[in-house]
DNA sequence: GTGGTTGCAAAGACTTTGCACGCTA
DNA sequence: TAGCGTGCAAAGTCTTTGCAACCAC
């Protein structure tokens, strides 16, 4: 696609900071912007390896997954499953995301209306947003087909969730689990980044 | 509160899974709802240790917490530092999050309207919907008085990045763009469980 | 009694960091 | 040439797991 463009982006935005261009960082950035999905940076790393080819350390590449996020080139989003996703965000504008608990398909969408009423949100609480992050769990069309289909075979997490249901009373919409995948034992964790600026 | 129904709750909920009601899973979740803010395993961990009696093992406050989000009795957020946050569900219903990327103060709220136009989306998607999560980042009120007042730079989209550099030195940290904290030094992990389904 | 639990420490998973050498500007 | 960047491996962080002793039911 218009690789050129991004390239060049990098460029400027590495000079602005200071910063070589060298080939692993090009590299790096033109195998982000060449897939279209949602990558680890463990699986972009994969990638360069397996396609040969200069290599690049794996340091190198959460160094320059990093930076690219700093920068504004990707971005980063919680699966949920313990994994820092990355996608490259020039071109497509900001979305929000589906995120199949079943089959794990992501799917993106926006929609103006939603981001309106988060920012009235805000406006009426004195908040200042400058990003937000919503993440839609549940079913893909064709999981929750083949879930119809099968009727009877629940994603069985361990079955909890109904019970929750009724014993916790967990009043109105049957919004249910959001543990749906992390049944007991591996529960889950996630962190990131920042552990810094933990206080 | 109402200590005695969410205590009955669970060892409703235990005795229907065949799981033993033992002192370390009573003490750990009524500390998890004695509080009504987010925590970490670590900090009810530390808690737990610090406030004496009966001493419970770090494995099994995670292990407790881990059942405790399946049974549907707390919830987790990650908050997108890189922590798992834990939060109680009984009581209070399903809400939002704001969290000030400044202080790190989280915010609740709700919004009929964006749950509605969540649900529309999905439809029209074909996407059962099963949970949702939404952040939106920014600077709370105070945060984003104080920084008002400092006249402090405008969190750019693209070059978040130069006042962050600069900044860097002189700390104080005017809180830059939504990565902000992720920069430099360490950043974090994200780890989690399911990585058993990790393909 | 008996099988679920706990504790401890070791194992894991993902990411960051220290250091010496190589390469960009 | 002067540093920044890279690679490698070790260090970190948070969480999970193996196993033997224990305890609730």
């Amino acid at each position: 696609m218009k690789q050129a463009t991004i390239r060049k982006a990098f460029e400027t935005f590495l000079r602005e900071h200071s910063l070589k261009l060298t080939p692993q960082r090009m590299r790096i950035l033109d195998r982000a912007f060449e897939t279209h999905e949602h990558f680890t940076a463990e699986e972009l790393y994969g990638w360069l390896r397996d396609e040969g080819g200069s290599s690049v350390s794996r340091a190198t590449v959460y160094r320059t997954l990093s930076m690219l996020v700093d920068g504004g080139f990707l971005e980063s989003l919680d699966s949920g499953r313990g994994e820092l996703l990355y996608e490259h965000v020039m071109g497509h504008r900001h979305h929000d995301h589906l995120l199949c608990i079943d089959c794990g398909k992501i799917e993106e969408f926006t929609d103006e209306r939603i981001e309106a009423l988060q920012k009235e949100v805000c406006e009426a609480r004195g908040f200042e947003l400058v990003d937000h992050d919503l993440r839609l769990q549940g079913y893909c069309r064709s999981c929750s087909l083949k879930r119809t289909r099968e009727n009877k075979k629940r994603p069985d997490p361990l079955n909890v969730q109904a019970e929750r249901e009724r014993s916790a009373g967990a009043s109105t919409d049957g919004g249910g689990g959001k543990s749906a995948r992390r049944s007991l034992g591996r529960g889950g964790a996630a962190k990131s980044a920042a552990r810094k600026s933990k206080r």
